[in-house]
Order: C-alpha cells, then structure tokens, then sequence
DNA sequence: GCCAACGTTGGC
DNA sequence: GCCAACGTTGGC
C-alpha cells in the first residue's frame, strides 16, 4: 500500500472541482513529466494519495483515493502520456500549509519540500500519518 | 512579477 | 550522445 501527492493550481483543477464530481471522479489528466507518470503507473486502485493546492494557497486540503489505474490520458494523443483516476474522500478540517510541512522535522524529507516541482509524489506511511494528524484527516 | 530549478528539445 | 537554449513550474 503506497501514499501519493497530487498538485494541482487551484485555478485549473481545485479540490472544490474534485468534490463536485462526487464518486464518480475524475481523470487526472495534464500531466506532461516522465517521473510523475511513472508514479501513476505505480498506483494501484484504492490507493490513497494527498490532494495540495499549489501557487497562492500551497496547502494539503484533502484526500483522495485512485478509482481506476493508469490508462491513456483522453486529453492528448500523444501515447506517451497516462493518467489514473482520482475521486475525493475528506476535506481537511485545517489544511496543512507548505510552511507547516517545513517546520515540521519530520516532514523535513518530503518530495514535497525536495522537490517542489513534481506535480504528481510519493508519500511515506509516516508523512501519510503525520500530515494527516496534523490535517483533522482519517488515516 | 521575478527568478531559480528543472526538464525537454534540437542542433551538432 | 552531448549540451546549449528554451519553456514551464512554483515558491517567494
């Protein structure tokens, strides 16, 4: 059972627009990077990932789960770009922002703060734990 | 709005 | 196959 983090500008793709298509979710489409695709070829589906908002907010607002495992993003038809697809689980009680995640030590590691570039991540079992406690958010 | 970091492209 | 040029991302 692996962890994920998916980015996402909230002016192009927000939480609110990923609860509204309710269970039925959505494609995680867009996605124009070799490592961030490999990582969605890893998904598995019921897997649970981290759902952050980038630019302005740069905040871990909710989770979401994978419904269905890597396929041909319908947004190109360019074969080399895959994506899975995501619906949302719960909201944050209180996002966990960038600052915080930086603060904390251990989160001091997350591709995250690493990496901040990568828009789709692994996470830890114990980021997963922590970001959640800190968040309101069932593990 | 700027700029650093990074990934990709294309000429050689 | 290398590397310079370019484009994009995202934090600040």
């Amino acid at each position: 059972m692996s962890f994920w983090l998916f980015k996402s500008e909230p002016s192009t793709w927000s939480w609110q627009d990923q609860v509204a298509e309710g269970d039925a979710g959505e494609e995680w489409d867009g996605v124009r990077n070799y490592q961030a695709r490999n990582f969605m070829r890893e998904m598995k589906v019921g897997e649970r990932g981290f759902f952050y908002h980038s630019q302005k907010e740069r905040a871990v607002v909710g989770t979401v789960e994978v419904i269905a495992a890597a396929h041909p993003d319908s947004k190109t038809d360019d074969p080399r770009w895959e994506c899975v697809d995501i619906k949302a689980v719960q909201a944050a009680k209180r996002p966990v922002t960038l600052d915080e995640i930086k603060d904390d030590p251990r989160l001091a590691d997350m591709v995250l703060v690493k990496n901040s570039r990568l828009s789709v991540q692994p996470v830890t079992a114990e980021e997963w734990r922590v970001v959640c406690e800190l968040a309101g958010l069932d593990p």
